[in-house]
RNA sequence: GGGGCUGUAGUAGAGUCGGUUACAACGCCGGCCUGUCACGCCGGAGGUCGCGGGUUCGAGUCCCGUCAGCCCCGCCA
């Protein structure tokens, strides 16, 4: 079929320097203008497209195929290189300048009429296209998406192989852990009855590293959680997981800055200031009510707790009795926001668990709001002075636990910071939130969690809470948050087997089960763990900041729906008696 | 487990208060056209209104259920 004809050129990459060159071009046909005589082919691969002329009187027999040729026929062709005539160049076309003049053409492959037309104009259905992965896949928007994500992994190995990091693989097929999220398990044929399970991340593994004095690891790794998926979130995901020895958290974080800094520079061309802004954990939470906040606007969160305890509103009172608090926005000339808005935004905050929104109107005469008669004119004057309320200005309260009031008002902070338009979408505002608390208090099974994982290091003066008061604990963890998501997170590492068994029994996890469990790595730290610490990022969120996608589906070859299936192979299917037999395994629910 | 949005030719949409044979565009097929580039002009084919049930003389339209896709809460150390 191809006989000796070999290609010379990337569609994409004929340009005007070509002129006057015998070029060989093979790809699809983006589309055919038939003018009778002339014939026009938009030829395309991956890296472009370019226009064939095809003129029956310089060869009419690849004219006539040419007639012949549908959209997306795979075709191979030879001509010459030349400058359009006069008045046709095409300014939109990086090829634009040029076209080739056909002087042989070959049919490679018909092709059906797609089920949709590959172009950037229409809108299809993502079933659709999921449906019909291979073909979406050959549009030049995620084409793009998915080669820059190939050159944020190329940057990513240069710039750590770099720094000294060896890149080692880890097992996919490995051991069930408790804690975290939920497991993908694969029965074991050799050993009845017993699983593998995929690795949440290759954590432990690469501690182990640390442990066998490989000094600095990395690896672009699949990790595997079976929880219910988001439009960032994949049940199978990619993360950068790095670990290094004899380090402390400023060694990582500015061994990561730089990583990034590199990404940044080599796919966008953009410079990230670095060192990068830090703030704590506790910090965040106070101005931005949620532990990955959108640095790119203000808006901030106040505390007012203090100044309504006594008030007659017994809604705040009440919280405030309660052990919670009261916090408040304000919006800034928002004072325009109809009522419809205002149940809106309150229907927004019950969301995240907010009983009720208050609101206030700052007029010339003062509060305008249903909740003004509550309060006597010092408490207002107070507010006011404490939310620096002008006239024009919204006022939004809400008054609940901690955690209700912070996360639900937090959120209404990054939902109006969209709607108001106050992001700048061209920025890229980078933070490490550091300092969070090592446990969380879980009750419904009425013992601590590790808020990183388990093990994660408490900072070294913190270590006396863990007997006294261990919630009170903060951990050396860190999180590095860009334009408020969350695209990595590391910790450096318990190395001491005596601290790493005081935290599984923290956690309620007794000595047999940590045994059970994690017997190797407590063995591990027994003979001669050096000090770790490491990070990992989240390769698919990473690209999906840099590519300006709104799902992660955009920046995956191929993947799955929210239900967790994919539209193409039709994954995860069914299987033949003869497998369950040979895995020990029966089946008790048949799929409907 | 829960809340919300969407589903009409191959595609993306319109479809009034429930009323004749469900529209026009893009694509597809045929014809014409030698400078187009999301080519143009003429003609043609193409429909299980997601699926099932109900109300009604009559349902794309109203009601109930169900399926699928998407967004969110829970979940995701």
């Amino acid at each position: 079929m191809l006989g000796d004809w070999k290609r010379s050129h990337y569609c994409g990459q004929v340009t005007a320097e070509d002129i006057g060159k015998e070029v060989c071009l093979m790809g699809w046909v983006q589309r055919r203008r038939d003018h009778g005589g002339l014939i026009f082919i938009d030829l395309r691969d991956r890296e472009g497209i370019v226009q064939l002329a095809l003129d029956p009187d310089r060869d009419p027999e690849s004219h006539g195929k040419a007639d012949r040729v549908r959209n997306e026929f795979v075709i191979a062709v030879k001509g010459m290189v030349s400058p359009r005539p006069e008045g046709t160049v095409n300014p939109k076309m990086k090829t634009g300048e040029v076209e080739v003049e056909i002087s042989e053409l070959r049919i490679l492959n018909t092709a059906k009429t797609p089920p949709f037309m590959l172009d950037e104009y229409t809108d299809v259905a993502e079933n659709l296209r999921l449906k019909y992965r291979f073909l979406d896949l050959r549009r030049e928007s995620i084409q793009r998406n998915l080669i820059l994500r190939h050159n944020v992994a190329q940057t990513v190995r240069h710039y750590l192989a770099g720094k000294g990091f060896l890149e080692i693989e880890t097992p996919v097929l490995t051991k069930s852990t408790p804690e975290g999220a939920r497991d993908y398990l694969v029965p074991s044929r050799v050993n009845p009855g017993t699983f593998y399970a995929l690795p949440q991340s290759p954590q432990l593994f690469k501690q182990l590293l640390m442990v066998s004095g490989f000094d600095r690891y990395f690896q672009i790794v699949k990790c595997f959680r079976d929880e219910d998926l988001r439009a960032d979130r994949q049940p199978e995901f990619t993360q950068i997981d790095c670990e290094m020895s004899f380090v402390d958290r400023e060694d990582v974080i500015s061994v990561m800055e730089g990583m990034i800094a590199a990404v940044f520079r080599e796919t966008l061309g953009v410079e990230i200031p670095i060192p990068m802004p830090r703030i704590t954990y506790s910090e965040a939470i106070d101005r931005f009510g949620v532990d990955n906040p959108d640095m790119r606007f203000g808006l901030e969160l106040s505390d007012i707790t203090d100044l309504v305890r006594d008030s007659g509103f017994k809604v705040f009172t009440d919280a405030v009795k309660n052990g919670g608090l009261v916090k408040a926005l304000n919006v800034k000339q928002g004072g325009g926001f109809s009522r419809k808005e205002l149940d809106d935004l309150t229907e927004f905050v019950k969301i995240y668990g907010a009983k009720g929104l208050a609101w206030v109107k700052m007029t010339e005469n003062g509060w305008q709001s249903p909740i003004a008669k509550f309060f006597n004119e010092e408490e207002l004057a107070a507010i006011n002075r404490n939310l620096d309320a002008k006239t024009g200005d919204l006022l939004l309260f809400v008054a609940d636990s901690f955690r209700t009031a912070n996360e639900a008002l937090g959120r209404l902070r990054g939902h109006l910071g969209q709607k108001l338009g106050l992001i700048d979408r061209d920025a890229y505002r980078f933070v490490w939130v550091t300092d969070f608390p090592l446990l969380e208090w879980d009750g419904e099974t009425r013992r601590h969690v590790a808020v990183h994982h388990p093990f994660t290091a408490p900072m070294d003066e913190d270590i006396p809470f863990l007997d006294s008061d261990p919630g009170r604990a903060r951990a050396k963890a860190y999180d590095l948050v860009l334009n408020g998501s969350e695209i990595g997170g590391g910790s450096i590492r318990i190395h001491d087997q005596t601290v790493q068994s005081r935290m599984f029994s923290l956690m309620g996890i007794g000595e047999e089960e940590a045994r059970n469990k994690f017997g190797f790595l407590l063995d591990a730290l027994d003979f001669g763990a050096p000090p770790h610490g490491g990070i990992a990022f989240g390769l698919d969120r990473l690209v999906m900041i840099l590519t300006g996608s709104d799902s992660i589906r955009d920046v995956i070859a191929f993947p799955k729906t929210q239900k967790a299936t994919c539209l193409m192979s039709e994954a995860p299917g069914v299987v033949d008696e003869k497998q369950l037999k040979e895995l020990s395994i029966r089946v008790i629910a048949r799929p409907k």
